[in-house]
DNA sequence: CCAAATATTGGGACCGTTCCCAAAATAATA
DNA sequence: TATTATTTTGGGAACGGTCCCAATATTTGG
């Protein structure tokens, strides 16, 4: 089926030599006579020879490569903390397998299943909205494999783990909402299955209560990020009888999705409703009206992430740290508040 | 440094048996005895047991992994073509990785390098839009492992690719804008390097042609997609003395770019101005003016690039085919025009 | 109850490297 | 020149599986 591949055997007999000093030569190693070296190095350009990984991780138990598992890959946001990660990967000679689970509980597992079979060096995850059982990521702490989380973390382990500070973004929108002169903001929130979501939800509470705001809990809706249920909450809000004057959105999509709705409906933004996204996607600076969103340092989260797991892998076992880096959010400011 | 990773040999010990049984036993392979098999089962379940693809990878030559080499990952054209390719392959039981050039030609070297070092079954590429020498693809021909190109094409070289009517596309689309009433279209076109680029330049200057339309050199620019460079062509083509009453534009990002030049400049779009992009990126329905755009039907791009490549590799290498998809395009019109 | 048939298990080669240790070749020294 | 020191090379184990073939254990039938 297959051509055969070249490997230092062939180069080894083609020179009447041993496969010792081959891959003494190709690994730059001991000391080889220079006629040799040259004659093996010539060889092995000539016949396109390139080594075989799988036999060198198989012996080393090592095979520089980590693993990045995230929900999905449509949104901005996971894209590009992937590639802030895998720079920081690649500087430090690591490749990277990358996979999405879909937003299923079920090909995250198939996915982590994968990694460990690929013997990944570490792994860096941001857990599907189902998850919520962590048996496939603890395998990965007892058998030794380092595990960082991001965005979407997993409270149970103690590894390490970058995250925002979603509380303090979320309260900074809500605040601002009402000191630009909102009474009603309604919050359409993330599952509560995801911590995130919480953390947001608090946020948003917080500032209602500091400034003397009631909670009503009919302005406020968890649903699971399936986008085309936004339609449904939107019209639901506003055909209420006492209608939000503003909506904060536990994400852009969310948020972007919302505005579509609200335009169609013939009301103006910022005017009669404002919005409030989070994260900072790509397509929020670009819409119209733009939108106002809690911007989040994505190339920072990736770039740390990858480096928190890289030193964890370079350490022992019995060294691990947990570190939970929290990063800071930034209010961006646009027109659709 | 690492624990210990648990083998079959740990299991065979473990039981008093050999490692060909408790092989058979899970691989499910051929006749062993209920108490065995189930005690085997048991304890590898105990165990966390998790074999090692690298082992069976080595032995059987194959990895059953795909790669995936595209220029950037910013512009949402990229990703979702790489998901509909993933869910192909995960369908045939094929993993993938990913890997971004960047567009540089040296980092597309080096991954093609990694690819061939992790015996990759087969790849999808689409080059950056530096490359001009393709050395280290056809490398993966003379070694019969698969390769299949997408959207930016290595004409040189025999193998299956999937591209779409670019021609016609651009035609269809410059087309438009004549039969809507401008004059004068100019097209901010990509490098010459890429075949792209050259189609769609072709499909341009065909439809003015035919509307006979006299053809403005000075209307065309070709650039690098370096999108930072976008103000300064359009704010030139803006200062001539006859300026261009419509822009075509190589692609949805140039033509965003482009859009927010001219908007900052006060000039009303499609009044003033009207603009055309090219691959209906994810943003541009939900901008303001949203973008009249050549859409590619992403998805059966990736998909069948990635069946051609499976196909391939489940074929000898003595009957290769070298089929050349072209999908069809079609014009999205939107208030950019 | 014993031979033959069948079910179950074990032994060992193999994949492509690296690395340690010993062997051979060469150079240095007395 | 013989002997020792130093280069240079070769041999073989190891990594963790699969698979073929032989060996053993268990049934089955006459």
């Amino acid at each position: 089926m297959k051509k055969h591949q070249v490997t230092i055997i062939d180069i080894a007999r083609a020179l009447n030599l041993s496969k010792s000093t081959v891959s003494r030569v190709l690994t730059g190693h001991a000391n080889v006579s220079l006629k040799t070296r040259e004659a093996v190095l010539e060889l092995a350009k000539k016949l396109d020879y390139q080594k075989n990984m799988l036999a060198i991780s198989l012996i080393s138990k090592k095979t520089n490569t980590i693993g990045i598992i995230v929900p999905e890959f449509s949104s901005s946001y996971f894209p590009q903390v992937i590639i802030a990660a895998q720079e920081v990967a690649t500087q430090a000679g690591y490749n990277t397998v990358v996979s999405q689970s879909n937003e299923t509980y079920e090909t995250e597992v198939a996915n982590t299943k994968v990694m460990l079979a690929n013997q990944v060096d570490g792994i860096i995850v941001s857990i599907t909205r189902e998850t919520k059982n962590y048996d496939h990521l603890k395998i990965f702490e007892r058998k030794g494999i380092p595990i960082v989380f991001f965005n979407r973390v997993c409270d149970e382990m103690k590894v390490p783990k970058v995250i925002v500070d979603d509380f303090e973004g979320a309260y900074n929108a809500v605040d601002y909402l009402i000191k630009n002169g909102r009474k009603r903001i309604a919050h359409l929130a993330g599952p509560v299955s995801l911590r995130i979501s919480e953390r947001r939800l608090d946020g948003y509470k917080s500032a209602l209560k500091k400034n003397n705001i009631e909670i009503d809990e009919e302005l406020i809706i968890s649903y699971d990020l399936g986008l085309s249920k936004v339609k449904i909450y939107v019209n639901h809000l506003l055909n209420l009888e006492n209608p939000p004057d503003a909506i904060f959105a536990v994400n852009d999509p969310t948020a972007i999705e919302a505005i579509q709705v609200i335009k169609k409906r013939g009301l103006k933004i910022p005017e009669d409703i404002a919005i409030i996204g989070f994260s900072n996607d790509y397509a929020s600076a670009l819409m119209a009206p733009s939108l106002t969103t809690v911007a989040q340092p994505i190339a920072e989260i990736g770039m740390t992430a990858a480096q928190l797991l890289i030193d964890q892998i370079n350490r022992d076992v019995s060294d691990w740290k947990a570190v939970t880096k929290v990063l800071k959010t930034e209010l961006i400011i646009r027109e659709s508040t």
